[in-house]
DNA sequence: TCTGGGGTCCTAGGACCC
DNA sequence: TCTGGGGTCCTAGGACCC
């Protein structure tokens, strides 16, 4: 079973705030000036709005439409809530993203009547819980690859169930790119060798696959035309380990200004650090990357011979890879990473004194920012010298 | 006024090791 | 007489997902 809620950051805004429904809102990252829309309302879409869209061009579509920040805290406590609602039907559940999970009921269907009744249980105990602004389409099958394909059928508020009797039928009715692993380019590459529909791609010799797209992705696309994917689900319990933490940001403005650069770049490295610290974990690689006015984009890692966990480290690493880039754009956008990653008890302790006390330093700014709110504290590197004005201004205002 | 921010996995080629 | 075969790790880049 595919659980998938219908807009989900659009529906959580207007469950929580009466003014925002029956309006077409979009929610927004940060920018309300470069963004993208993350999520747009029911009323929204039928301006034709979709994910993803720059904000501009969802003013053009609908002059009307209100932008809201997102709030993932938000989205996060109903996410939690809703694993909760699943763990009553069974302990597969597997978190997809935020407002995705797959489940496996197979064992577990047989308590509560047919895979049916499951889901719209499970429809129900979201009404009551979050109320009617909140709700999800709901995809069963065989396996996850099907499940997923046929959640979106009968969005919003939708179910549909993929039986032996109808497979061939949803298999002839969808296209190739509503399948989850088929993007633009892959889709492109298919035409390019006359398979367009799911019955092209099932009656297309491995072998021409295999010379295109190499053996792992040409048995991928061959299964798939026949429905068949990857059926394991994993429990609950089992989280699966982070590879890797990164920020990103766009600048308000593009810039040239290393200075402005290299703050925001100290800032990013603040923020990774810090959740690095609170997974009590150790990197190894860092990476940055950077994005120019044309959205060229150029990214650089460097591994180092220990792993690390605190700011100064991380900065200082980052520092040199962005001084190594010999970069001298228009810059639109500054990001930065960690992976190469181990849970901190495997590690040993740093032999220098310094370097303990960099740890030492990190833990504390953790404490004090964790108490009076995020940036409470920051080093002097993440304020940029406004040097018209004579006054120092933080990162914060780019 | 002109496209975000967070991730995952895969691959080719190079360096290095025994 | 003159350089194989197996492996790991790293980097850069590409593709995908929400």
């Amino acid at each position: 079973m595919h659980v998938d809620y219908d807009a989900f950051f659009a529906s959580v805004e207007q469950q929580a705030n009466p003014f925002l429904r029956g309006k077409a809102i979009g929610i927004t990252g940060s920018s309300l000036t470069r963004g993208v829309v993350c999520a747009a309302s029911r009323e929204a879409k039928k301006f034709g709005i979709k994910t993803g869209m720059p904000l501009f061009k969802a003013r053009e579509l609908c002059p009307h439409i209100l932008p809201i920040k997102g709030d993932f805290t938000k989205y996060l406590y109903i996410h939690k809530k809703t694993l909760e609602i699943f763990e009553h039907y069974t302990n597969q559940i597997e978190p997809f993203s935020i407002d995705e999970a797959f489940l496996d009921i197979t064992q577990t269907v047989k308590f509560f009547g047919t895979a049916e009744d499951v889901a719209n249980k499970i429809k129900q105990e979201i009404l009551q819980n979050f109320g009617e602004f909140i709700t999800c389409s709901i995809g069963i099958g065989p396996n996850k690859l099907l499940a997923k394909l046929v959640s979106e059928f009968n969005k919003p508020n939708g179910l549909f169930i993929v039986t032996p009797q109808n497979i061939n039928f949803v298999l002839a009715k969808v296209k190739l790119t509503d399948f989850c692993g088929i993007g633009k380019r892959i889709n492109t590459r298919l035409e390019n060798l006359k398979i367009t529909t799911v019955l092209d791609l099932q009656k297309t010799p491995i072998e021409i696959l295999k010379k295109e797209f190499g053996t792992a992705e040409a048995t991928f696309l061959k299964n798939l035309s026949f429905g068949i994917g990857d059926e394991i689900v994993c429990t609950i319990d089992y989280t699966r380990p982070v590879k890797s933490i990164s920020h990103q940001h766009t600048l308000a403005k593009n810039t040239k200004n290393t200075d402005i650069i290299k703050s925001n770049l100290k800032r990013l490295t603040e923020m990774v650090g810090k959740r690095l610290r609170a997974k009590n974990m150790v990197a190894k690689t860092i990476f940055v990357s950077l994005r120019d006015a044309q959205r060229n984009h150029c990214a650089q890692q460097y591994t180092l011979t220990y792993h690390t966990d605190t700011t100064q480290a991380l900065y200082e690493t980052a520092e040199k890879l962005f001084n190594s880039f010999n970069w001298d754009k228009e810059t639109r956008f500054v990001g930065f990473g960690v992976s190469n990653l181990l849970a901190k008890t495997q590690t040993t302790l740093p032999l220098l004194q310094q370097d303990r006390t960099k740890q030492v330093i990190s833990t504390i700014q953790d404490k004090i920012n964790d108490k009076w709110g995020e940036f409470s504290i920051i080093t002097a590197k993440t304020l940029i010298a406004d040097k018209t004005k004579g006054k120092i201004s933080s990162f914060l205002k780019h």
